[in-house]
DNA sequence: GTGGTCTAGACCACA
DNA sequence: GTGGTCTAGACCACG
């Protein structure tokens, strides 16, 4: 259901918030589906149950995923994002770092604003 | 001579790493340039010496800079990066992750490419 | 389980990484086999655990081990080196030296061939 | 007169006294010649006096060549290796890890000894 | 003075 | 439990 890289560098419990983010945008999930029980995916994925439980709980308190008691987890409505300023910065960090590693990866700025939009057609995201 | 922010969650020698990497793409350091001691830039930054031994030494295998047994510690001519695969892959999956957030923060594509590209003139990385 | 000479001059950490590397040839480790943590080696060896970090996240980067995040640290797959010419001229160096200090030693052709030949037979090192 | 590589992990002056030893296997000194003063191959090779100094100090202490009071230094008769034991164990473990090393590069056993003995050929090393 | 290694001991995130 | 990071302080070889 979702890919896991378990010698990424990156937590498996955050790769699993980044693909549950992942299938929502492109389609995979939609709001209202019922998501997988923790002790179901972590079979699945052959991951200790309490990394899928963390990874549930963030999502939840990102508001992404809602879990009702004896009836499961479910996708729920996509809240517009807060404008926390924090998150921000934080973000443009992020990307900053990754233009900077691509360039020292030898890509030069066509290439690189290439990527970016196969990303952005790959991840439907289109205009505001 | 360089910002570090102890409370960040991303390791000390990580940003200094990227807070030389982006001193020379920003011309703040060019190739042949001194680095400041382990022990001068410790001080200055009120950092262990060991933790800008790391950085140093990380930023070494990088091949961004050399360090020459008892003369101290040089920029040193950027070579163009060898084509691992590996860390392609890893770039491209941060750039993903960055963008995705992005769009989660409530970002348009329009919006996203001109952080893009502002982050690229910013850098002072131009075409290939 | 590995034999460390505290009075060498050459670095705990590099005769670790030696120790490591001659264990897979010889068939005393395998792909895949767990490694011992590094707090528990630390203390077989009566050697402090941040040099055992040291020489692990080294052979982490030369891509002979790899870490699991919680989970361990394991003998992995040996992928062909790549053909690194830095390196290639730096290993061939190394023999050179080896050769002419055995050569001072009072050692002739022949005799320096028989010991190679059997360190070669020794390590298991074969045809390509 | 001596080839000097600033970045090499290996100590100048080691460098240095390693290309003494070759110099006299190849011919380029030979038994009686006088050595350039400190001063002079400091000059020569933009190296600090100090490190000349102490490779000449090693080089005498090994039998390699002496100095004579304000005449200066001179390549002496070589000495036979005396079958130190430390020495040859030594030299047997250099010699092992860099055929290891060898190996790791991707090197078959054919390949390695093609180099072995090409390297002895270009020393000059012949049978005892 | 420089960088390199090592120890002791602490704290953290991850699984 | 695992590995990863950081500090404090020490010693060494090199130039």
């Amino acid at each position: 259901m979702f890919h896991i890289d378990q010698r990424s560098s990156t937590p498996i419990y955050q790769q699993l918030i980044q693909g549950v983010k992942e299938a929502l945008l492109r389609g995979g999930l939609r709001f209202g589906d019922k998501m997988p029980s923790v002790r179901e995916l972590a079979g699945q994925l052959a991951i200790n149950p309490n990394t899928i439980q963390k990874a549930y709980q963030e999502l939840e308190r990102q508001g992404v995923i809602e879990s009702l008691r004896g009836r499961g987890t479910f996708v729920c409505q996509h809240i517009e994002a807060h404008a926390d300023l924090a998150r921000q910065a934080e973000v443009n960090e992020a990307l900053r770092k990754a233009l900077i590693e691509a360039h020292y990866l030898g890509l030069g700025a066509e290439q690189i604003m290439a990527m970016v939009k196969e990303h952005l057609h790959d991840l439907s995201i289109g205009g505001e």
